[in-house]
DNA sequence: ATGAAAGCGCTAACAT
DNA sequence: ATGTTAGCGCTTTCAT
């Protein structure tokens, strides 16, 4: 079967779709230019190539307008509402309008092959008249991947999308949908604690699974599914995922050392009832810090992750007992302004007598009175050193599954820092 | 070409992948697998299916567990880091697996054709045992389109990716992929401002752009590509683009009528200094309103829209002149206890001397004593009208461009009621 | 009821 | 230097 007859009787409408078939009459008969085409094969191919000839010198006053064609031909319809869409042109409707082969076309294209630069010039030129984009479907069944990575949160998988809510998913979800972009990679978002069913369509290279609970079932089945996965450091061992992950000893380590500098004896942390790794991890470090420095284990666990919950939190673990705390931890997501406001409702002065950080990406740390101390887990530096491993996962075959361990970052401002 | 002979030459490992061998013999020697595949095409067809039908009994035992094979095959190579990745099942593995063919395996597998209950148990029982699973770039590119939506906003295009932390954009975001994802599309996260660079590798079936601002290039570029367009009201009339939008002229008028039952004389609007559509009508409903009720109009605009800027704004506003505001509307992703906090900091009680309403969603306003009125442009519903006006266009080839304008919500809290 | 073959649009070996 | 051809993996007429 020739190029040519590719056309016939399957899709007998393409004939239409030459771009110098518009460009060249205009006003000419619409309706006439598509009873021509689907009557007459040869003839069409024929028309399109000299039409194409002529309307060639009109197309170089615009350089730069790739849908130049696109939208005269849209132009040209005006009043048809029923009308079947435009077929899209595709690279071998370049060919034959540039006289040229595919792979001529294809090279010139992409940069590929040797050709001369007038062909090359040519081919480029036709294409960009005609509005040609290339199939990325097609593109990518070729290429054997999809260039796609998926993208889904472990924690709060009841409301499957208030993780964007949070400032810190929401500023990892960016840092990770822009640092793979920059590699010519898309991020295509799932809901937290997605099923099969709403990835398994999707042509996925790999998904990124931010902080997994301990019972979710979402690394199991895309390893199984043997798609690799990029997640923290608790799928550790597991053949097919990687990790990159915070320092949740740190975190806890940091900021105690800091309050303890400060003077604070009795301090209280604050910490979501969760399964993720990280806020067991936290956990245990402070437990393991209290014991080395002799201090009494003081902590309050929230319910959820969410401001209500945590604020609860904070004002029980400020309530406790006849020895107030004199320093708090906050480790969950919640709104530094109103954290610090609750510390004062109960009788705070912050930091008179209660120095406070926040584990936050919140920047609204930054604007209250006193500024509020934080801790950043650097979400950006977390997408980072997890997209590179991604890609040198993907790109060079890289089969070990180690991971990184990405340094926090403590912020102190006034909140912590003792007056005089 | 048979279908036997597509290993032979191009793929000659593909042999090896036939999961009964490694399920066969277990540690009868991996290396010799390999060998005997890559040396003989013929002996390797066969042995594969041979070794499937001995595995057939072995694999009946878990019905469910699709990735078993894939878990055996994995832990059948344990030291070798330096391996081929293992090739995928094919559709044509299975056929050959279970003696049938393509077609049928399709057919069964899709529920489609008619086929005997037997043929079509076999095609799938095969398969899941195969653990194979269909690839989704061939089947896209064979129905023509990926059900892949774009999702771009146009405000904060100098910082691309900040727009999750509003939690508007948060909540428009994410309420954008749920949808979609429950119409069967995927939702991939592109830059404030994208570039054509950014997005035409991927197979976007649409986009949907949130408030363009005046001057991008972005709903031109797609429109330009031929790819449809879902945005806001901004857009309204160009061919192949659709709009949903809140109704901004509704948020200036309930908030102002709300503050003047409540006896508010002097208003107060901050508002960013933005080119979005809803901006600018916000803007003119301002004046409008406030012309039709005989009363002064009060503004101020905030640089950006981050919270620094408008808090600063805030205070501005709340400074002015001898004859200071008895009420203030923030239209600016602000955090609400910020905003009330600095009111309070230059000396009015809430709501005593000053009634507060800020358009935010978020939630941190509930928590702040007093709780701060909100009106929400309502994200949810506006993603949810505009991916089903999306899916009308793309599924039932709807051509109209009307849009849909979404009611915004009042919710009124102590902030903005007077006491007694 | 089942299978063979065409072809979605593209790229890359392999001619010429 | 340019063209011909064979697939990527799947679904779908159309025969049988």
């Amino acid at each position: 079967m020739t190029e040519a007859s590719e056309h016939d009787g399957a899709t007998p409408e393409r004939g239409a779709a030459v771009p110098g078939q518009d460009g060249h009459g205009g006003g000419t008969g619409d309706a006439g230019v598509g009873t021509r085409t689907r009557s007459g094969t040869g003839a069409g191919a024929g028309a399109g190539t000299g039409a194409g000839d002529g309307a060639e010198a009109e197309a170089g006053t615009g350089a730069g307008d790739a849908g130049a064609w696109a939208e005269r031909s849209g132009a040209a319809r005006p009043g048809r509402a029923a009308a079947p869409p435009v077929p899209r042109v595709r690279l071998v409707d370049v060919a034959r309008e540039a006289g040229l082969s595919k792979t001529t076309v294809s090279a010139a294209l992409n940069g590929t092959g040797r050709l001369s630069p007038e062909v090359r010039e040519k081919a480029r030129d036709t294409a960009r008249r005609m509005g040609y984009r290339p199939n990325a479907t097609a593109r990518q069944l070729r290429a054997g991947r999809a260039r796609l990575i998926g993208y889904v949160v472990g924690e709060l998988a009841d409301t499957p999308w208030t993780f964007l809510e949070s400032p810190y998913f929401a500023r990892l979800t960016g840092a990770t949908a822009a640092t793979a972009l920059a590699r010519g990679y898309a991020v295509v978002l799932l809901p937290a604690g997605s099923l099969q069913s709403e990835w398994a369509a999707l042509p996925l290279d790999a998904v990124v699974v931010a902080d997994p609970v301990a019972d979710d079932r979402i690394v199991e089945d895309l390893l199984a599914a043997r798609i690799p996965v990029f997640s923290d450091r608790s799928v550790e061992g597991r053949p097919g995922a990687h990790w990159v992950d915070v320092d949740a000893t740190a975190v806890v380590g940091q900021t105690l050392d800091h309050f303890h500098a400060q003077g604070a004896r009795r301090p209280v942390l604050v910490v979501p009832d969760s399964t993720t790794r990280f806020h067991r991890e936290v956990d245990a470090a402070h437990r393991a810090w209290c014991a080395a420095h002799g201090l009494p284990v003081l902590s309050v666990r929230a319910a959820e992750p969410g401001n209500g919950p945590v604020i609860q939190a904070v004002e029980t673990a400020l309530g406790v007992g006849p020895d107030r705390p004199d320093a708090l931890l906050v480790v969950a997501e919640a709104s530094p302004p109103l954290v610090l406001d609750a510390a004062r409702r109960i009788g705070y002065d912050v930091p008179g007598d209660l120095l406070l950080a926040c584990v936050s990406e919140d920047e609204t740390a930054v604007h209250t009175e006193p500024p509020v101390t934080t801790l950043s887990l650097r979400p950006d530096a977390v997408a980072e050193a997890g997209i590179a491993h991604l890609v040198a996962v993907l790109e060079q075959g890289l089969r070990e599954t180690g991971g990184a361990l990405v340094p926090v970052r403590l912020d102190v401002r006034a909140s912590s820092v003792r007056r005089g």
